[in-house]
DNA sequence: AAACAAGCAAGCATGCTTGCATGTATTTAT
DNA sequence: ATAAATACATGCAAGCATGCTTGCTTGTTT
């Protein structure tokens, strides 16, 4: 199937042998069958919902049986807590993937400078920022968010992680906001500024859960591109 | 055991003399369980989601039992759309009554019982326009539509009744907004601004779903609120 | 006052989802 | 190579939600 791409540690429950077995899934199948529920996981959340995305529907899409898919996640709340994990470090992933190079790194990138780094190769001005930021709030992965925060607000097992989740991706979403767009923070009412732009792009994005309507949006997005111009200076 | 149940009077009497207690035994009562079902209907919607709203849940809440619900709307479909159309009109009335009874505007429409409003009766200056707008957000009501948008977009039944509820709505609160911010939207960007802070209000909400932080919106609010009068003069 | 209709409550049948148990195949270790 | 363990597939029972049918209470009509 595809290649060796370790990117979660997996946390399988199974016990150590006796002979010194190291913890994991020694085998691709099954590290590939693990990543593959995720990701149906995560398409049927955001295709069919959360009473939509049984796991039936999961491991069917995954290619799998049931049993499989029990085997890898025992009861459907270890599904969609590992789900939520994945969600989160795709989006976090499509955020780095605004920096077309400078300040990258997993995980790291603390810099809080703030009025530097500016210009980049990729996205470049501030409406060009404003709509890819915007873009990231249209996308099948917020979707799939938008389905676990709905979903979280009333499952008392979901809800502490999905806000976790929500708190460090929205923390890493406004770090990456104000680098990309050049704001100072420590300007008064610029944070505040940013943060009101990024919930522009989710009540954006929320609209869009209904009725894809681009070309409002577009509108809407250039003119506070220009309002967070002259607001930013 | 019992065989024949001839002493199950008491039970149904009580049950009955408490949806009397309404209003008067008359025809009206059916119209009382019709609306109390409605609004347990919308209740249940923004305490326990939608599939967390089962009849039997809508029913209970609503002091009546299963088969009533089912009396009055066959279906569960019919039970939540007929609460969309409800929705939409507690949402107008609530929007209607941000309305200080001096602007122009169709219909005077007093408050019948204000909802959940900011018990305001004259929004007055834009960071108080702003705030009530973002208030109106943050309510139940919204909670509840906001559950029925998510089960809407994976819902084929009731995804066009949402999505024109949403757009009646939508333009109604655009219209309110405009009027209330003094806004001239003969100029340009005027509209696409006033939308941005519609969808800004909207992100707030869905936001405060999960974690409801008063003080993060209201600085937002706040700032905005400047932003935006400079924007609009 | 009696008959009729409507509102309402309870019971039953069906379909679906979850979780567990059993069986089979592929892989790893001795 | 044999044996053990893991990964996966299939079958089964329990729980729940929906919809339908039946029976009782309440209100209206003649």
């Amino acid at each position: 199937m595809d290649g060796v791409s370790d990117t979660a540690t997996a946390e399988p429950r199974l016990k150590a042998a006796r002979a010194g077995q190291e913890r994991g899934p020694k085998q691709d199948r099954s590290r590939a069958t693990h990543r593959r529920l995720l990701e149906a996981a995560v398409a049927c959340l955001a295709e069919h919902g959360w009473a939509g995305s049984t796991v039936s529907v999961v491991a069917e899409r995954a290619g799998v049986s049931r049993g499989a898919a029990q085997h890898h996640f025992p009861t459907r709340e270890d599904l969609f807590t590992a789900a939520v994990e994945y969600v989160a470090e795709e989006r976090s992933v499509a955020l780095r993937a605004l920096f077309p190079e400078g300040a990258e790194g997993a995980g790291g990138a603390e810099g809080a400078g703030g009025a530097e780094g500016a210009g980049n190769g990729g996205v470049t001005g501030r409406p060009a920022v404003v709509a890819a930021l915007v873009d990231l709030y249209t996308g099948p992965l917020f979707r799939a968010a938008l389905h676990l925060w709905v979903a979280a607000s009333n499952e008392d097992q979901l809800r502490p992680r999905v806000t976790e989740l929500e708190a460090r991706v929205g923390r890493e979403t406004h770090r990456i906001a104000v680098e990309l767009l050049g704001a100072d923070e420590s300007v008064p009412g610029v944070r505040e500024t940013v943060q009101g732009l990024l919930d522009m792009a989710r009540g954006l994005g929320l609209a869009n859960l209904l009725t894809d309507d681009a070309g409002r949006r577009d509108r809407v997005v250039a003119q506070w591109a220009v309002l967070l111009d002259e607001a930013l200076g």
